[in-house]
DNA sequence: GCCTGGCACTCGGTAGCATCGAGTGCCAGG
DNA sequence: CCTGGCACTCGATGCTACCGAGTGCCAGGC
C-alpha cells in the first residue's frame, strides 16, 4: 500500500512527534538518517500522506502530525517488539520478586508500576471472582446482631459481606450455618442467586439465608476491582487541561473503565487509538491492553492509558513484561 | 484586634475572591451590601489589612487577595457551621441508605461522595487495622503448596495473607493448624510477632510458623488503606497545571496522604490552609479533615483537598456530616 | 477625628502592526 | 523521478499605544 520510502518518512514523522509533540517538518525528515533524499522529495511524499490520510496539517504552513490512521499504520508495523530497558526491566523484576501480602494491594501496586514504567497512567482490572469456586465459607459474629460472612474463592480471593440478623443468634447457630453452607457451597461456583436445603433449625436457616442473600445481592452487581495507578502522570502528558480534566473523569468511573479495556480485549486489539477506544473524551488517547492469566485461564486485565502521541515500543513492551509477570506470581501463588 | 469594619471588608473579600477568583478592588467590596462605607475608606482599610498581613496584592494597581492569614481569619470567625444544601442532604442520606457491601468498596464511595459534594478531592483513610483483636483465624489451601491464611477482626475487617508451603500438607494439618491458631489468637490484638507454643506435629508447626510470621511481616508495615474520589476534581479546581500535576503527584503517594491527615489532626485542626498542611507542594491548598469512629473509639478520618480559595462554609458542612453519618453507619454495623 | 470625593499615578491586558522564519506547494531542469 | 529554487503562508514574537480597574494620598466636610 505504502512504498518503502513513504513508509519510512511516515515513522520518521511519528517518532519525531512522540518524541517533541511539534508539527515535522520536511526539512527534519530530510535530516533524519533514515531516508536519503532532500526535503523537496519528502514534501511531495507528505502531500501524498496527508491525502491519503496518515497526516494533517494544524494549518498551512506547519509541519505534520500523524493521524488515527497514521499511528495504526506505525503501531502494526513495527516489526518484533521491543524490550525493556535495563533500568525497567530491573524495576520489574525486583518488584516481583518482593511482591507479597493481599491480592488487592498488589493490584494496586501493578498498576502504579505500570506508571512509573510508562509515565502514564497504569491499570488493573481485578479478576472476575464470578468465575472461581468456593473454597471455603465462614459466619463469624462480629457483634450481637451482626456477622460477617467470609468466602475464600479458588482464584485467592477473599470475599466479605456484613449481614445484620434481626435476632441475636448464638455462636452455635452461626457455627452451623458455617457447616451448612461449607457442606453445600464448597466447590461450586459462587452462588449468585440460591437456596440450601433446611436445616431443621430456624435461626441456622435464618442466618443461611441472609448470608446467602448478600452474597448474591453484592457480588452479582459488585462490579470488579479496578486499581488505577499514576494519574498525576496524565496530568504530565497532556498540556490541555481540559482534556487532562476529561481522561481523569474517564479513569475515575470504575466501570467506564472495565468496560473499556473489555471492549477493547474482545476486539481482538492490543492497541487502541484514539476513536478505536470508543469513547469520545479519550480522542486524543490511546490504549494498551493485555489480559493476565491465571493457571491457564483467562481472568483480568491490564493496561496504559496515554496520549495518542505516546511511546508505543517502550509502552507495549512494558504491558508485555507486566502482564507476562503478573500472570506468572499469580499462578505460582 | 479587627475592628468590625475590617473585619467585614476582608470577609468580603475573601467570599468574593473565591468566587470569582479574581483580585478583589475596593469598590467591588464597597458596592457590596454589607459595608456602607465609600471605596476610599475601605481602599484605607485594605491597606491597613495588608500591612498585617491579612491580604496581599498580586502587583501594584491591582485588586487583593486574602493571604494565609486572611483565609485563617475567616475560617475561625465562621460562626456557626453551615448546613448542606437541599440536594447535598438528599444525596448524603440516600448513600447511606443504599451504602453496603464490603467495607473498602464503602470507603472508596465514601471518598467519591466527598468529591462530588465539595468538588474537590476526597480523601478517606481507612480503620488501622492494628488496633482491633482477632475475631477469627482460618486456614484455607489453595493448591497443593500454597494457603491463604484469612483472620476476621472485630472491627469487621478481613485480612489475607497467601502463605507457601515447602511440602504440601495435608487438609489435616490446615485444620488443626486453624485450631491451634484460633485457640491461641481469638479475643486478643493483631499478632505483629509473636510464636506459639508447639502442636506436637511438626508439618501442623509449619503451617502455624507460616500465618504467624506472614501475618507480622505483611501487616507490620502495611499501610492504612486510603481511599481517594475525585481527582478529576483537582483538575477543575486549579487553572494552572503545574499545580494540578503537584496535587496529583501528592494524593498519589498513599503514605504521604495519611502522614498528611494524621498530623493536621493531631495538631488538633480541623482545617489546614497553604503551609498549615506542612506540605510545600499544597502551598495553594487547604484541606479540612474530620475523624470518624466507630464504637466510640476513634479509628480513621475523612478529609477534602481542594484550593485554598476553596467555599469552606460548604465543604467544612460536607466533611462534617459524612463524618458523622459513615460513623454511625459504621457503628450500627 | 474620621469619612469622603477627587485626582494623579501604576501597570497588567489587549489590540494593532511589523518582522521573522519554519514550512509549504509548485515548477523547471538534470 | 528526484532536486534546487522560489514565491507564498501564517503562527510566533516583539514593540507600541491605549485603556481601565485599581491604588495612594490629600484636602475638605460632618
Amino acid at each position: 500500500m505504502l512504498d518503502e520510502r513513504k513508509a519510512a518518512i511516515l515513522r520518521a514523522v511519528v517518532e519525531e512527534y512522540i518524541d517533541t509533540a511539534q508539527p515535522v517538518g520536511s526539512s527534519h525528515v530530510a535530516r533524519s538518517s533514515r531516508v536519503h533524499v532532500s526535503s523537496a522529495t519528502v514534501r511531495n511524499d507528505m502531500a501524498t500522506l496527508e491525502q491519503e490520510g496518515y497526516l494533517r496539517q494544524p494549518h498551512t504552513s506547519a509541519g505534520r502530525i500523524p493521524t488515527e490512521k497514521g499511528y495504526r499504520f506505525f503501531v502494526d508495523t513495527l516489526g518484533q517488539p521491543a524490550s525493556l530497558r535495563r533500568n525497567d526491566a530491573v524495576q520489574v523484576r525486583s518488584f516481583f520478586e518482593q511482591a507479597h501480602g493481599e491480592l488487592e494491594q498488589m493490584l494496586q501496586d501493578t498498576s502504579r508500576l505500570l506508571g512509573d514504567l510508562t509515565t502514564y497512567a497504569g491499570v488493573v482490572v481485578g479478576p472476575a471472582p464470578t468465575e472461581a469456586t468456593v473454597r471455603s465459607v465462614q459466619v463469624v459474629g462480629i457483634s450481637p446482631t451482626t456477622a460477617l460472612v467470609v468466602v475464600v474463592l479458588s482464584n485467592g480471593g477473599v470475599e466479605k459481606h456484613t449481614i445484620e440478623l434481626a435476632e441475636s443468634a448464638g455462636d452455635e447457630h452461626l457455627a452451623a450455618a458455617t457447616a451448612h453452607l461449607a457442606a453445600h457451597l464448597t466447590g461450586s461456583p459462587r452462588p449468585r442467586l440460591a437456596s440450601l436445603p433446611a436445616t431443621g433449625d430456624a435461626q441456622t436457616d435464618a442466618v443461611c439465608t441472609h448470608a446467602l442473600g448478600s452474597l448474591a445481592r453484592d457480588g452479582g452487581e459488585e462490579p470488579d476491582h479496578v486499581f488505577v495507578g499514576g494519574t498525576s502522570q496524565v496530568a504530565r502528558a497532556f498540556d490541555a487541561i481540559e482534556t487532562v480534566r476529561e481522561v481523569l473523569g474517564v479513569l475515575e468511573q470504575q466501570y467506564v473503565v472495565i468496560t473499556l479495556l473489555r471492549d477493547v480485549l474482545d476486539r481482538g486489539l492490543q492497541v487502541a487509538i484514539g476513536t478505536e477506544t470508543g469513547m469520545a473524551p479519550l480522542a486524543e488517547c490511546a490504549l494498551i491492553v493485555a489480559p493476565y492469566v491465571v493457571d491457564g485461564e483467562l481472568t483480568g486485565t491490564i493496561g496504559v492509558l496515554g496520549p495518542s502521541r505516546m511511546d508505543y515500543p517502550r509502552a507495549m513492551a512494558a504491558v508485555a513484561v507486566v502482564s507476562s509477570r503478573l500472570s506468572q506470581r499469580l499462578t505460582e501463588g
